[in-house]
DNA sequence: AGACTTTTAAATGTCAGACAAATAAAAAAT
DNA sequence: ATTTTTTATTTGTCTGACATTTAAAAGTCT
């Protein structure tokens, strides 16, 4: 782990690489300590800023953490699935929201993802998962809530649905296909007959995951797909219009910048 | 985004959730130059030094790039598909090398996901990715590959499967549970038999999603699946007695030591 | 005037040395 | 033997400086 061309650029970068891929390599394990950041600086003939700035990378990545004090230092963290998710969520947020992700082409993914958890959730779930279903399905109903809050039940309900499958890898890689998505999802504007059906759906869903019936929940997360793509077409639709609209009536009285 | 207590700890750390706040709440948009590394040093009351380590936080992020020279500076970056690719890749790899992860529960997350593109990759998969698949088949099916080629080559073919899918957030996703996967493969010693069998489970998917047909796709991948776990079970078996008998012998002649 | 070259200024990348703060181990005192 | 004090180590931060890169401004020549 001593590669250090002396191309005199990013030399925090190549730093950053060489530990990682000691770490990911098992050159290194958890919970070792690296060397102090002036040894690494001696060893990589650099400056202890630069060491730095490549502790701090991996300290983003949460590949490592650091401990002050005497017997302090750089220790290899162990990533723990709470930090896989931080980071899952971040990163699958950012590229749909930079990226021009139509909301078809997430919805797809989505619940292509979610169907693949139903039949093992239908088969392992357990009381308090149904439980807190049935939660969020009530919470769903009550009138008078706000559309942020109804998404954000939303999503608790598929968590619980995804964290059934008693499969904590599942839970991870679905993490951020479900919660990428509440952004999008609060760009609607839900009419209350449209929840009425949503949660109709849910319920099916729920029923079917307690009677153990994989396939079935299956249908229910298509049919709940359909609803939910044919409801965001409508809404962009209506704001296609308002937008044309609203260019047509500006194009006499060019008043509006930035 | 100028919340800075006034704990003198994790300066770094707190200056980029700030700038991270900012940009994924959209308050920074795509392709917007921050503030001089000095001018954020003046705004946060703190050094250089200190802007600089948080910058190279976002940096390990992919949050933003930097660019030297007149009118350069940190902007904000458009995060990739192939740089989400590879941050959830070490993700996933790092938290199944860490944390203990049956091979079981990995294996079965990887092709449960796996089974949900199969249908959308049989309705749109090109005539590349068939191609593609084939020669991976045809390349498994050679004698005299070494057990990582083989590996690789089996992540090949079933990411070409699930790029048939055509949605690049479903390949994004599965990008990571398809590819941690590989070094848990590794571990496998593969006979002729076993390969021979793999060979003809991937021919009959190939089969089945160049007909188009879904539903046996998913079959297929399932017995694949079955195959899978049954060979891992053996080798570990096989692994686990000879790890016990190594025990059993040293009993009597203590004489190694890490 | 227009095209080319040179200069300049701004910004990041790096370095050096220093001090503050935290922390655990060693030393000292009770 | 236990508690307290000291000490050494290590990270976190600051100040100031120089090198390098790069685009724009200034200058020069045709």
């Amino acid at each position: 782990m001593k590669i250090d061309p002396k191309n005199p650029a990013d030399l925090s970068a190549q730093i950053a690489h060489a530990i990682r891929d000691a770490i990911v390599s098992g050159e290194l394990i958890v919970d070792e300590r690296l060397p102090s950041e002036s040894e690494l600086a001696q060893q990589f003939q650099v400056s202890r800023p630069t060491v730095r700035e490549a502790l701090k990378r991996l300290a983003a990545q949460s590949l490592i953490r650091t401990q002050r004090g005497a017997s302090g230092g750089a220790f290899v963290k162990r990533l723990s699935y709470e930090d896989a998710y931080t980071q899952q969520i971040t990163t699958s947020t950012l590229l749909l929201s930079m990226n021009e992700v139509s909301f078809d082409t997430a919805c797809e993914a989505r619940y292509a993802l979610e169907r693949a958890c139903a039949p093992l959730s239908a088969e392992r779930r357990s009381a308090d998962h149904l439980a807190t279903m049935r939660a969020e399905i009530f919470r769903q109903s009550q009138p008078g809530l706000t559309d942020e809050a109804f998404c954000a039940s939303d999503v608790a309900f598929h968590r619980a649905l995804v964290d059934g499958a008693g499969n904590p890898v599942l839970s991870y890689q679905l993490a951020g296909a479900v919660e990428a998505m509440q952004p999008l999802m609060n760009m609607i504007t839900f009419t209350a007959r449209s929840r009425e059906r949503i949660v109709t759906l849910h319920a099916r869903i729920a029923d079917a995951i307690e009677a153990q019936d994989g396939e079935d929940a299956g249908h229910g997360l298509s049919a709940l797909e359909s609803e939910t793509r044919a409801l965001a077409q409508n809404v962009f639709a209506a704001r296609a219009l308002v937008a044309r609209e609203r260019e047509v009536n500006s194009e006499g009285s060019p008043e509006d910048r930035t």
